[in-house]
DNA sequence: CTAGGATCCTGTCAGC
DNA sequence: TGCTGACAGGATCCTA
């Protein structure tokens, strides 16, 4: 689930509470959840926690960085006396833990611990030496984020895919890096793009137009993200979604398009769900 | 090199 | 109720 924002807002939220704890146990509950030996972690302190796109990287004090990466469904789940959770929503946020989702289970030495947990195993914490962290295939190869790239050099990069849907292009970390189906979702209707209209065909105004729209979905789901426990779970104990509070297209299929009132459908592109205003959203143009 | 589809895995939901 | 297939906030691998 998590997407740059979301990733970005676990950072945040353990930078709070873990520099400076040091670990005391690691129990992995599935093997290919944890890539090397725990003993590379072991009785290391928290120094810094840093983002690359969507991996986050967990800096320790003995040359040793922990690369995570949460893909579709992973979380960070921090319980001490001050509790934090990010990441895919889901009761795991509120339940107790560890529990059948929980694959890894750091604890720090104040007794405080660190869940990572993700139904589809398809993330991962992988410990590394701190040097090779830039020299990473996934993170070395990842494009500058919609902030730190023009619209120029977006257009730029299209050219190189020419031929494919432009929304399978834009989640391709490789050519801009951060998006995820929503927010790519969003940021083509920000633009009002046709997500199957062909790279090639994007103008250069209109590349401007999306990198603009990349950053502001994002920034505006940070604003939203920096609450995502207050929103998921409400004071009450009951369940909020936060994605109602920027989503313009995403998950509101069958609902009025807040800019021109046509209904919003759901469609398949390059194999994801896909959510559009076919009014604001023309194939040619 | 690009484009497109299958694949990793677990869980949920719609439709018989 | 039980079964089945589709689908899921990601990225890689394989093939053409």
């Amino acid at each position: 689930m998590p997407e740059l924002p979301e990733v970005e807002t676990i950072r945040r939220g353990l930078l709070e509470y873990i520099p400076g704890l040091k670990i005391s146990e690691v129990k992995v509950f599935c093997e290919k959840s944890f890539l090397g030996p725990t003993e590379m972690i072991l009785g290391a302190k928290v120094c810094d926690l840093r983002r690359f796109g969507k991996a986050l990287v967990i800096d320790l004090d003995n040359k040793v960085s922990i690369i995570c990466h949460l893909r579709m469904t992973g979380q960070m789940i921090y319980r001490g006396k001050q509790a934090f959770a990010g990441g895919h929503p889901s009761e795991s946020f509120v339940e107790k833990l560890p529990n059948k989702q929980t694959r890894v289970e750091i604890e720090f030495e104040d007794g405080s611990k660190l869940f990572f947990n993700d139904q589809r195993k398809f993330g991962f914490m992988k410990p590394v030496p701190t040097e090779e962290v830039l020299k990473d295939k996934f993170i070395s190869s990842l494009a500058p984020e919609p902030w730190q790239m023009t619209g120029k050099e977006l257009y730029e990069r299209l050219q190189r895919h020419k031929g494919a849907p432009i929304k399978a292009v834009i989640l391709d970390q490789k050519v801009i890096c951060g998006l995820g189906n929503i927010y790519a979702d969003e940021a083509l209707f920000f633009a009002k793009i046709h997500p199957e209209r062909k790279a090639g065909t994007i103008s250069l105004s209109e590349a401007e137009v999306l990198v603009q729209g990349a950053r502001e979905v994002m920034e505006r789901s940070l604003e939203a993200g920096g609450s995502t426990m207050a929103t998921y779970v409400k004071a009450d104990g009951t369940r909020g979604n936060y994605l109602d509070l920027f989503a313009k297209v995403f998950g509101r299929e069958g609902l009025p398009c807040e800019r021109c009132g046509a209904e919003i459908v759901k469609i398949r592109v390059a194999g994801r769900g896909t959510h559009i205003c076919p009014q604001c959203q023309r194939r040619e143009s």
